[in-house]
DNA sequence: CATACCCACAAACAAGGCTA
DNA sequence: TAGCCTTGTTTGTGGGTATG
């Protein structure tokens, strides 16, 4: 599933999706050498840059900017770079609970699966169905940003990824919001 | 052991794009 | 338009390895 890099490559590539999930403008290789103490210089990260863009995982919005995450190096961090977290039990007990109803209309799966979720979360929950021409996503993921916003990456089944900054209770911690997504990750 | 070669890395430089 | 930031390329250096 995941491409075999070497730790330098990953701690790069986990470097410019942090970066560029939280500046929204292209990354460079003095910035993240600067931001991100790799013991490297910016010199030896431009060339594993090269490699990496070579392997379609980040990209270059114009010839002097920086780099940015490509869809494949945005699903690349999301299902090797992140770290996943348990679920716990009884939270695990409510969900098996609930799917278990035996529900015949789609909407209403829909609607009671979000109204699920928001009670688990106390949070706002969003249900994205398959549509025509359209995928569903594959794996969803949230980023602190700053207090009370975080940074929704979806990974859609096709591998095209989307993120969103989405607003979120003051008080919600990395874990929380770690937990929301393994809810809806396989 | 001495030498040659390869590789990784850093520094310096030129060039292109963006912005105030 | 100047200054800044970034990239790509070239060059030099140091360490490791192979060979005679």
């Amino acid at each position: 599933m995941c491409m075999q890099m070497d730790e330098r490559k990953k701690k790069i590539l986990r470097a410019i999706v942090q970066d560029y999930i939280s500046t929204a403008e292209p990354v460079g290789s003095r910035t993240i050498a600067r931001k991100f103490d790799l013991g490297i210089s910016p010199a030896t990260i431009r060339n594993e840059m090269s490699d990496m863009e070579e392997l379609g995982l980040i990209e270059q919005p114009h010839t002097s900017a920086g780099r940015i995450p490509s869809d494949a190096g945005y699903r690349y961090y999301v299902d090797c770079l992140l770290e996943k977290s348990s679920i716990a039990d009884d939270v695990k007990d409510v969900i098996e609970k609930e799917t278990t109803k035996r529900i015949a209309e789609i909407q209403t799966v829909i609607a009671h699966s979000s109204k699920l979720l928001s009670e688990l979360t106390h949070l706002t929950s969003i249900v994205i169905g398959p549509d025509k021409g359209k995928s569903a996503f594959n794996q969803m993921h949230f980023l602190p940003y700053e207090p009370g916003k975080a940074i929704m990456v979806v990974v859609k089944e096709n591998g095209v990824v989307e993120n969103q900054i989405v607003e979120i209770g003051e008080n919600v911690t990395a874990e929380e919001l770690q937990r929301i997504a393994n809810v809806f990750n396989p």
